[in-house]
Parts: structure tokens; C-alpha cells; sequence
DNA sequence: GTAGTGACTTTTATTTTGCAAGTGACTAAT
DNA sequence: ATTAGTCACTTGCAAAATAAAAGTCACTAC
């Protein structure tokens, strides 16, 4: 189930290959916010059944935007973070907030170090 | 099968209960390139499936994204137009895009005039 | 009257999701 | 030493979503 041919090559239908579900970008949101342990995104508040997190976690290092990591040798232990290609949704994230904030009733409005934070360069 | 309470009130969730899924922003897409009817949504390049693309059609005016009207009575013809909540969704489609065009070989540069559109105020 | 188009709906099949339970490695408590 | 518990998953299975194909209904063009 790897990527190999989207849809065709529109940005956003690409994009939406790789996290156009339900879950993989509450996943990269917590990543943001510097979870990085399987039992922290679980504990998050949409409530993530375990074996999606399990098969997002998988597809995303597929796909490049997160890596896995081993902290603790016994039992083996791994953390997930973003990689560069990762991290830089981090826009989408802050515009997909802003639109909220204005026409979902009741959102929560992120945290100014969310909001504020800046991609590098462009 | 109407959104009536998010998962949480995170704005990245609600919103992701709204378009969070393969075809809704590719839809979306169209309509803020001008496409309006049912045979131009058919048409693109990622083939929607008709039934996919009616079910949709009817979540987004549903959802308050979009509105149908009718443009011709006989036989009866809808065009489908984004609201203002909905054309507010462009920054989002725009920021993809952006990640997209650096971090996905070989997806296409949107024309400029998608890019340089600007939500009203803010 | 035959063919074709537009906007769908229906049918059927496949894939994804979600809930519950299970597993193996270890840790802490009794 | 047995028991219970946590962590990070995996497995099994039912329900929902998706997809491909075909069907429908109202027209229009020839």
C-alpha cells in the first residue's frame, strides 16, 4: 500500500494521498505539539483506535514525514517524530486553524507558540 | 449523516470532520477554479466516482460550504458555488499547494492567479 | 425513432474504519 | 513466586465508506 502513483500530479490531490483521512493529521498536530510516544497520541482527546494509530504511524515513516526512533532497548521502545518534509505542514495546520476559529463555533483557539511558529525560509 | 458534534472541539479535528477525506478539497479545488456543475467535477483528471462526487455535492451544501442553484428548469440543472465560508478555504488549499510543490516531485505549479488570491481581510 | 448527454441512483464488490480482545515483553506489588 | 498492570502493538470481525459498473429519467439532436 505504498504511494506509488497519485491520482495525478494536482498538489493538493497528492497531498491528499498521503494525509487526506480522518486521523493523519490530528497524529501530525500532537507530532507539533512535540508528542512523540504512541501512548501519548492515544491519549489524545478524538480518541485514535489503536490499530489506526499503529497503521498511520507505519505510513508516515513510509511516506517520509515522520521517523521512528528507538529510546529504550528492554522493552523496545520507539518514539515518533516529524522530519523536515513533515514539519513544514505546519502552515496547513495554521491555516486549517485559523478558518476554524472563524466559521466552526467553539474551537479552541490554538496556542500563540502554535500559531506563531514560522517555517523557515520561502 | 449530518456533523452535528465533532470529535473534540480542536479546530484541526472539526475541520477535518468537515473536509477530512480523499474527494471533498479536490471538489473544492474545482469550485474555486470557477467549475460549478456536476459534469466539470465529473471531469477531473482524478475521475471521482458519480456517486462519490453526488454524495459530496450534497455534504458540502449540507455543511454550509456550498450552495445549489438552479440554472435551468427544463430539464432541471444545479450549478454548486461556494459559500464565503467555503471560498475561505483557499489559504488552505493554497498553503498544500505550496508544501506540495516542494516536497512532492513532479506535482504542478497551480496557475498564479490561484496563488495570489487573498482572503478578504484578516 | 435512435442516439446521446446530464445528473444522478442503484447494485455489487472491495477497502477502510472502529471496537474489542489478545499478545509478548517487561515492571511493580503481595 | 504469583498476580496484576502497563506499553505497544496485532488480530478478528462487523460496520461504514469507497469504487466500478450499470441503470434511470428527462430531456436534446439528428
Amino acid at each position: 500500500m505504498v504511494v506509488n502513483f497519485a491520482r495525478s500530479p494536482c498538489p493538493i490531490a497528492s497531498t491528499l494521498d498521503l494525509v487526506g483521512d480522518r486521523w493523519t493529521l490530528v497524529v501530525i498536530r500532537d507530532m507539533l505539539n512535540g508528542k512523540s510516544r504512541y501512548n501519548e497520541f492515544a491519549a489524545s482527546p478524538e480518541g485514535i483506535p489503536t490499530n489506526i494509530l499503529a497503521e498511520r504511524l507505519k505510513r508516515l515513516t513510509e511516506s517520509g514525514l515522520a521517523e521512528k526512533h528507538l529510546y529504550q532497548e528492554h522493552p523496545p521502545r520507539f518514539e515518533y517524530r516529524l522530519t523536515h518534509k513533515g514539519a513544514e505542514l505546519l502552515p496547513v495546520l495554521q491555516e486549517i486553524c485559523r478558518w476554524a476559529n472563524v466559521h466552526i463555533p467553539d474551537t479552541w483557539i490554538p496556542p500563540t507558540a502554535f500559531m506563531r511558529k514560522r517555517r523557515k525560509s520561502n
